[in-house]
DNA sequence: TGTACATCAGTGAACGCGCGTTCACTGATGTAC
DNA sequence: TGTACATCAGTGAACGCGCGTTCACTGATGTAC
């Protein structure tokens, strides 16, 4: 019982949790880039040079909670992909999944989407990197419907920019609206704006032509 | 010559524009929240007390900035939605013009991208309701196409807030590509978006119903 | 036009404060024998 | 099992620095007569 050999390890990963979920909750007021080391030693009862014990800058625990808020996404979006059923219960159950997203995880939705565009470079770039794989992911999930029968890879990954922007930023709606009348309005909102992406993908071959569609770049 | 009454006044003006140019340049690197009151004094080359002859706080300037900055998106949204031509002329049309505005005015467009979901609530609420005056805007427009005949007003404005959010994330996109083969990528995907949700646009009716279409909120 | 007074954009000293980072340290945990 | 030494997460004092805000001020611009 006395005798695992981490003791210490394991009480070193519990203050870095701490840490992380101690910036989390003061980034709900403010950006990463204005965010202090003291602030966040402070909440977390430790003393301010503990902090670079567990990592090297702010920005350097910002890279880490990028890590944390879309891994806790990861699963959502592969049950929202692999969700059965026609185009309409489709979009119920990956607004549902959304919405249930959004209230279990608020502060890791709020932190993706204000650093998504934020000030620190690196942690913009984490971001970047990992929704560039979930969209991917979607795109590969999206090629396995027959409605996908002759797309090009190009235009498959296209679709799945559209649905990836559209989760995250009914998310983000989500996150201000956060129960009731609002939330709902959101949901229709949303729900409408999947349907109506829905049916220019069903339509999407007639128009554009086959495997080498139109082009028009700016 | 010598008696215009607003010598004072318009050297005041020129201060005032002089501090917004600053903060807005010095905002390429960070976020509104980070942005230090002596910085940007610095940067204008003034005291850091004359700061509070033209703002109450950086907040406040903050404020003024998304007055700017969507004050000079507005006529390239007008210019966008009144070119006429076909799906695939207006497309090409609207790209060149986001491409351009990007263009004049990068750190507008990074300023809104960044702040529109910051950590500074009185910005993110003027960033929202600016937007929302557009996407009416652009609602108003897409009513009067023949193609949303029978559609309800709320699908009209569902549809304006598609057009808008993309338009504002090919921005976005943009800025990260300043030219070249990058920037041809984001176009040509922006364009394929934009020609799915026309395509969705134009097939809505048949699929969703009349004016009371299906429901499907989460 | 000339004079006397009012306004007010910008100054500069001063303040108290919290910041990130350094350093030598302590004492519990881990390891070798 | 017991002992002697190594590791290392967390401490606390100290540092120099830039911050936002106050205050009384200066001197050019504006106004009244």
């Amino acid at each position: 019982m006395s005798h695992i050999p981490g003791v210490r390890q394991a009480q070193k990963a519990k203050t870095r949790q701490a840490l992380l979920d101690a910036a989390l909750e003061l980034l709900e007021g403010q950006s990463l880039s204005s965010l202090g080391l003291r602030e966040v030693t402070r909440a977390v009862g430790i003393a301010p040079t503990a902090f670079y014990r567990h990592f090297r800058s702010i920005e350097d625990l910002g890279v880490a909670l990028v890590e944390e808020a879309l891994g806790s996404l990861h699963p959502m979006i592969r049950t929202t992909v692999a969700t059965t059923g026609d185009g309409e219960e489709r979009i119920a159950r990956a607004l549902e999944l959304i919405a249930g997203h959004v209230d279990a995880y608020p502060a890791h939705v709020r932190f993706i989407a204000r650093e998504r565009h934020g000030g620190v470079r690196s942690v913009r770039e984490a971001i970047h990197g990992e929704l560039g794989r979930f969209t991917a992911e979607v795109g590969e999930a999206l090629a396995k419907d027959p409605v996908s029968a002759g797309w090009s890879e190009e235009d498959v990954l296209m679709l799945a920019q559209l649905y990836v922007d559209l989760m995250l930023g009914t998310a983000s709606l989500f996150l201000e609206a956060p129960a009731g009348e609002a939330r709902e309005r959101v949901a229709r909102v949303a729900a409408r704006q999947m349907r109506l992406v829905g049916i220019g993908r069903e339509n999407w071959l007639d128009r554009a032509g086959g495997a080498g569609a139109a082009d028009g770049g700016a």
